[in-house]
This record gives structure tokens, sequence and C-alpha cells, in this order.
DNA sequence: CCAATGTCAGGTTGACTGATATGC
DNA sequence: CGCATATCAGTCTACCTGACATTG
């Protein structure tokens, strides 16, 4: 890990005073660049949470897609489009699940065509431990106040409306 | 580009039920997934916009601060401290930079140790010509109003001082 | 025949670790 | 001497593109 001690002051706020002096924008530079930063934050927090169940981000809301659904098992497909990641990298992110025991795949019963990904037992175990440890941290955003996690949870589905993730 | 028609209703919304139906910190799994979701949006938004310079997010950012430098130039290591990246990341990244012309390496006047990244005029040109393709998409951000784009920057600011980034 | 599903090969980026050379 | 700075080799995750086999 990098030294990092913190800075003297928010490099982000520097940022926007030079910026401003030179282009538009810069509400939107600095809430973009911003929400980057914080994504990192969290990330890097969750995933050291997950480190001791040698899982990723990415892996872990897979297993925690398949605990959610109703038969614990889904097609690659569908999980590609709920995760929002590329059909190679479904491919990719299963391998990998399947190697550590926690995912099987499985014939769709009538489409021959499609797989299924299901949660082992050992799966499940993983995720009810690791949820553990992330809830332990609140995935870094125990700074906010519940209403202020709400704020940004109500910002971002804007952000994400706007953007066509989905459309209610 | 994966096919993702969008969803017909929110997936941290329904994520968030299942979560609260089993363990604790709905709110904070739903703030975080919509933090790291916002940034995917924004970061494939500038990315997209960046392709035609084939600059990437990370060295779009070591040129704009550069480009905020008094001298036009920063000692690596300070590059990495602003810019929150690992030391062998700055290697990586002003490597390409100065392959594709826009840096160049040049010795510090007093320590020897250290190397400074130095902007070149081709450097500066591509930082004005992606910059306003940059803000010509409002980085993403165009769909909240410059209200909520302060609003996102006060809360990521309070997450990131948080965790450290800063301390004012 | 065309569309959908998943896999595979191959390439890119960025991040990390640990070791190393150089200079303060 | 210890510490700081940057690089290098090697590894890892995830992403993308394009091609492909299988099936509907």
């Amino acid at each position: 890990m990098a030294a990092r001690q913190p800075l003297p002051f928010d490099p982000i706020d520097e940022a926007r005073r030079h910026w401003e002096d030179r282009w538009d924008g810069g509400a939107a530079m600095a809430a973009a660049t911003s929400i980057v930063r914080a994504s990192q934050i969290v990330v890097a927090k969750v995933e050291e949470a997950l480190r001791p169940f040698e899982l990723t981000f990415p892996r872990y809301e897979a297993l925690v897609l398949l605990v959610f659904s109703r038969k614990g098992a889904l097609p690659l497909g569908k999980m590609g489009e709920r995760l929002q990641i590329h059909p190679a990298s479904v491919t990719n992110i299963i391998d990998r699940l399947e190697a550590q025991g926690f995912v099987t795949r499985i014939a769709h019963p009538t489409d021959r065509r499609t797989i299924l990904a299901e949660i082992t037992d050992d799966g499940r175990r993983v995720v009810e431990e690791a949820t553990k440890a992330i809830v332990a941290v609140s995935l870094g955003l125990d700074v906010l106040s519940e209403r202020e996690q709400n704020a940004v949870t109500r910002l971002m589905r804007k952000l994400r409306l706007g953007h066509g993730d989905f459309s209610a």
C-alpha cells in the first residue's frame, strides 16, 4: 500500500478552483471526481473485508445476486444484465467462483443454449460470513448518517436513471 | 459493448429489500452500491469522450494535474500522492504519457533522486481539446442540477474526509 | 437462415508486491 | 547507516473485441 499521509487540504476543492479559472463545468467536474474517488474508497474498504474469504467485489456481488434469487440459480446472461458486466466477464467470474467451489454450472431445464450458475452450500456459507465482515465496516459508509446515506442513494439513483440503468 | 437494455425496475432498490430481509446496514449497502455504479457510469462517459485522444481517465487526470501546477512539472512522488495512486502505477502512467509525447521526464534541480514529469506543448494542447470534449458531456453529470451536483460533492467530501483523504 | 447464448483467444489497463539502484 | 525516490520484473483482476460452436 502507498504511504499516503493525508493532504492538508481538499485536493478536489483545489482542482475545482484551478478548473474554474480556465474552463466551464466546475461543479460537474468536482462532483464527478468526488464520486470516482468515493467509489475507490468504498471498493478498497469492501475488498479489505473480503480478502480473508478470497473474494473480490465483483465475485461477491455475483454470489449475493444468486442468494437473492428464488432458486439460488440464474442464467449467466441474466447475471450479466443485472450486474452490468460483459458476457465474457461473466464467464471469467463464474469460472473463478466455480473453481472455489462457491458455484456450479448446471443445465437450463428447457433452453439448452443457456447455462445456470447455482450457488453451493459453501457459497451460501461464505456469503453469510463475508457479509458479516462487510456490515461490520458499514461498507465504509459509517462516516455518514443514515439520513445522509439515503441522500446519496437518492442522488445516485437520479444519475443512474438519467443514464438508462433502469426505467422506472 | 453489452446489449444492456434498461431493467424495468431499480436493481439497487430491489437488492436493498432483499438485503434488509436478512442483514443489517441496508442503507449503507444501497449507498455504497449506488456510488460504485455511479462511478462506473461517470468513468465510462469520460473515457468515451477521451477515446479520440487516446487518453484514459487516470492519464488525463495526471495531465490536468500538471497543467494546474505552477511550472507545468511535478515530482512523480508528489503526483502519486495527489492522484492517490501507487508509485509503480505512476511510473507506468508517465511511461505511457511520455511515449505519447505529452510529458517529458526531467531532472530535479537539487535532489537527484527525484524526477519531474513536465508537460509538453502537445500535452497542453491535448488537455485543452480533451477537456472541451469532457465538458461537452458534463462528465455525465448533466442529469443533475448544479445544486444537486454540489450536494453530491458535499456528501462525498464528508466521506473522503472520514477516510483520511485530507485533513482540513 | 437468423438470433441468442456462452466460451475462447488475445490484447489492454491499472494496481499490487518485492527487489533493486541511486542519492540524501 | 537508515530513509527516500523511482524503476523493474512478475502477478492479478477485470475489461474489451472478435471469432466460434451450439441451440432455438
